[in-house]
DNA sequence: GTGGGTGCAAAGCCTTTGCATTCCC
DNA sequence: GGGAATGCAAAGGCTTTGCACCCAC
């Protein structure tokens, strides 16, 4: 693919690849622990009710509190991270994918991921700039709304 | 100002306009409602919470159930916006001013806003692209997270 | 067996809703 | 005076905390 900009669902890393890392920092691999990965892995952004009901379909019969519990220990292990993308309701997304952004349907809720070269360079640049001002970026984030293929 | 990256606090409409704007469409003009304006038009973006803390430090005593009215309110006439900035909390802002774009200091929580031709005109240039996959982008939200020049 | 993981109940915060009262035009 | 704005109480959704019990290693 030559084109500058990208438009893909970023490939994700192995369940498994995962659990291993877990393993060697001597964390216990339980069933719960497996599935919210598998769960987080899967989707796109997650909130924890979603989590829930994913859980809930599986048949695994999990409280809420061990999912909040849950989701607070892979952010501490940076497997996961936060994004804020809705209103009164935290997401969180694999920490370890590509750096990506979102694109969100304003009907359906459906998220999808786009990786954009051009925007990085200007961003870069921009960061740059903003930093003679003394204010020093670390991260961004960036989603884009709008209506997906279905629904338009 | 040439430089294509502008750094800068937008300008704001004044209150009176914006308040002449309520009087034209028929709508009443009261102390909580001006004083909720007069909040939303002097902060960056702002929550609910914070809204009911600056008014008590105006020592404007109003109920939380009445600020959140009032948002809404304000949502419904176009004059605020909803972002989502920071997990769990909503925060609204003016929506007149121009684009722009956020530049939030991970430690004292402090925004400022940006300006940036250069970026818009990326953001364009994949907006289209990606409208050939057919999902059709309507806006986008764009924030930088970093340690401002008084933290750093 | 031990320490981390889990469930349950309760509480905390943000937000919304229903109803009675008050105030702006 | 009339309709919108407000206050108060209660409830709902998301999230956290405390404590007792259980399971992976």
């Amino acid at each position: 693919m030559t084109d500058a900009t990208e438009l893909r669902i970023v490939n994700l890393m192995q369940l498994g690849d995962l659990l291993e890392k877990l393993r060697l920092k001597k964390k216990k691999i339980t069933k719960v622990r497996k599935a919210v990965v598998e769960i987080v892995l899967d989707s796109g952004p997650v909130s924890v009710p979603k989590i829930l009901k994913e859980l809930a379909k599986k048949k695994i019969l999990v409280n809420k509190t061990t999912v909040y519990r849950e989701i607070s220990f892979l952010l501490s292990q940076g497997l996961v991270k936060e994004i804020s993308i809705s209103p009164h309701i935290t997401h969180y997304e694999f920490a370890l994918s590509n750096h990506h952004h979102h694109l969100i349907c304003q009907k359906c809720g459906q998220m999808k991921e786009v990786v954009c070269k051009e925007l990085e360079g200007s961003m870069e640049r921009l960061e740059k700039r903003v930093s003679k001002n003394g204010f020093c970026i670390k991260k961004h984030n960036l989603e884009f709304f709008g209506l997906c293929a279905k629904c338009h």
